[in-house]
DNA sequence: GTGTGTTAGTGACGTTCGTCACTTACCTGA
DNA sequence: TCAGGTAAGTGACGAACGTCACTAACACAC
């Protein structure tokens, strides 16, 4: 679904800083998408190089299983970029992409992508520390899968969602009230687990469903669950 | 351990094809270092912020858990460098790294590596695919922790190190031998199942333990087992 | 030889959690 | 207001696998 162009690529905020001479330059080489909720960008097993921009809306990054089970490695928000890998390394793409809102995005082709970056030192940098932001939130996740069981890995992302969510020493009220099977695609388990987990919570008196809003009571106590497990392993 | 300094820059292979007024700048900033089997060189709590390069030996990124539990993320052999992650974004350290073997390594302050990669595309831009490849492997973690069952991920591992150790279509070797316990780290899961998956595949003649090497007989079988798998989930 | 240390191999047991099979609660549109 | 679709909650069951507790095999030292 390709747009009349209403945006530039002064509209990118990774390209935000760049020489106007360059920004007209990628002007052109830019190509600008609206995708609806639930449409695919990139495709594991395509043969695509490009890398993606998003300008509105939310992207999610997941894996398939070979049975079809999902496994989100990442959302994208406004600002985000995508695909930088098979840009990069010229190697297939590693995950699949897809809207889950409606977005507009903007790509560009690898040739392009890796000329402007390593003209601009300051882009280089930014892309490296987006890589290096990526490989920590992996070994967390490593970390998790490897060491916590599937409950303590729901609580560890409601603590997650909780800090995220809190503007300071409040109580914490997560909103909208995440979808059970999007959480469990998130920390790799079941739906059915995080449900029980989030019964448990809320018997426990450390979490209550509200009607728009997933408030945590008991932050303290949360935590001690996590922490706990982890230790006791 | 610091050494008289036998080296120079341009024996660190990413940094081989600098400019010589560049290469002398390194020269004075580098700090060269003998390490003697397990010791450590990065810890993960550490305010240390330097990147690192293999000039010798092996070294292992590992994680721990709070109860001590360690989780291999990666072996980094010669012309491999590490702990740029710091170095990039400032953030305290990701993983902790020790010398597998005796070894000998490079180090470089952040600022300094920062400066030399930023003045040199061709360098940022291998930098940038060495994070990618990073970010690849771990994805691929990430999936196999969260569809495969610990036996299959042994299995999994085992193919991996079959198809790395064989030159073509011969029935592959690994030598030497993996300790089984390394086996588990990588794969996250324990000594016991390790051994009983080995016991098992030898029972199925899959797989043969002999003098000083590992020999898989039966490669195509050992494939089934982990994709067979895969699909059932 | 005998001692000490590391690596392997294996049995028994119990917990965790994924799976299946429902029921229930909403929401939205006709 | 009723249908249909999606999300949530829960019980029962069973397999997988981590843990504990040994024994066995091999190494190197003295």
């Amino acid at each position: 679904m390709l747009m009349t162009p209403k945006y530039i690529a002064a509209d990118i905020p990774l390209f935000s800083g760049l020489p106007s001479a360059v920004l007209a330059g990628l002007d052109r080489a830019i190509v600008w998408r609206r995708v609806r909720a639930g449409e695919e960008i990139i495709d594991r097993q395509s043969e695509s190089r490009e890398v993606f921009f998003v300008i509105a809306g939310k992207v999610r990054v997941v894996l398939y299983s070979v049975s079809g089970r999902e496994i989100t490695l990442d959302d994208i928000g406004p600002g985000g970029h995508f695909g930088e890998l098979a840009a990069l390394d010229g190697e297939p793409r590693s995950a699949s992409v897809m809207a889950v809102e409606a977005s507009v995005v903007a790509s560009l082709g690898d040739d392009a992508f890796r000329r402007v970056v390593t003209e601009t030192p300051a882009l280089a940098l930014l892309v490296m520390r987006r890589l290096a932001s990526v490989v920590r939130t992996s070994s967390g996740r490593i970390l998790d899968l490897s060491t916590l069981g599937a409950n303590n890995r729901v609580h560890a992302e409601i603590l997650r969602l909780a800090r995220t969510a809190t503007c300071s020493g409040e109580t914490p009220a997560i909103s909208p009230i995440p979808i059970h099977s999007d959480l469990a695609s998130r920390v790799s388990t079941t739906r059915e687990t995080v449900a029980r987990v989030m019964s448990e919570l809320s018997r426990q008196g450390i979490l209550k469903r509200e009607k728009s809003a997933l408030v945590v009571l008991d932050v303290a106590r949360l935590e001690t669950l996590v922490d706990d497990v982890r230790g006791d392993l």
